[in-house]
DNA sequence: ATAATTAATTTGGTAAACTAACTATTTAAG
DNA sequence: CTTAAATAGTTAGTTTACCAAATTAATTAT
């Protein structure tokens, strides 16, 4: 039974994807890439290191994402002058926009997904999810 | 709240992966792949398109998971007489036993993942997930 | 002042998810 | 029978995840 429930944890975050993929479609940006912009929107100046301590990624795709939002001009870095490896992020114009969108999009689409769930079994259901996800960190440390 | 949700399945799936990634790295095989050498197993002789059906994923996907896995000889194919656009699948030899293996090994790792999560609160989270799994193939099959 | 370390980030390589276009067969229709 | 439509599967192109190694800049030790 656990291992049917490991099955569809997958098998829920990969619908979620696709569905918040088709969302985006129009904005033209990947759902990863609405995450790390949300970052830099809630933050501003914030550099790769900070995104990454925030999101579960590793660093090389968190570098790949960035430099892809550069290259559309979603966002810009400017060279830290404290320290001259770190460089600090930035929304572009029309991005701040863009968030603002994708949270009004994103709040109607999770409406729907919830018919038929009640706020108690929300509230049960993140708390095991919460003590699942403790128990996943609990086992990556131990097998480093 | 639910939002926080999403996020989390996202998380818990990212890190569900990973544990598995770890465990199948001395067997030379990636989740994914594993997930369609399990299918082979249960059904020889199995095409393609059948193993699409039963797995949440895309035929360009399972195209290269399959001819990594034809490659790497864990599983042969034969071009089907009666049809010449299919071709059957099956195990090699010693992929029955990874299999086998992989099974005992995920069933202990699984076993520490429940760790304070009793059995009533799994079912209620499974009632909920598949819910909620259902509302998201609502949503996708209504976007197309 | 130069060498070794550490920190922040990038690059290279492989696998996977997804879309769209394409090949080869098979089936259906005119 | 022959052309059109459908089906099974592959290929090309983009993004993402991940690991390992390289790069660049700053810091510490000698």
């Amino acid at each position: 039974m656990v291992k049917e429930m490991c099955y569809k944890l997958n098998k829920s975050s990969m619908l979620y994807k696709r569905i918040m993929a088709k969302h985006l479609e129009s904005m033209n940006i990947t759902y990863a890439q609405l995450m790390v912009l949300r970052v830099i929107d809630s933050e501003p100046g914030v550099t790769a290191k900070e995104i990454l301590m925030k999101m579960d990624t590793d660093k090389a795709t968190l570098s790949g994402i960035i430099s892809r939002l550069e290259r559309d001009n979603y966002i810009y870095r400017v060279k830290n002058k404290k320290d001259g490896r770190v460089r600090n992020i930035f929304l572009s114009q029309g991005s701040k926009d863009i968030c603002r969108r994708v949270n009004v999009l994103e709040e109607e689409c999770i409406h729907n997904l919830v018919n038929g769930i009640s706020e108690e079994d929300t509230k049960h259901f993140l708390r095991v999810l919460d003590m699942f996800i403790l128990n996943q960190e609990a086992r990556i440390n131990e097998q480093n």
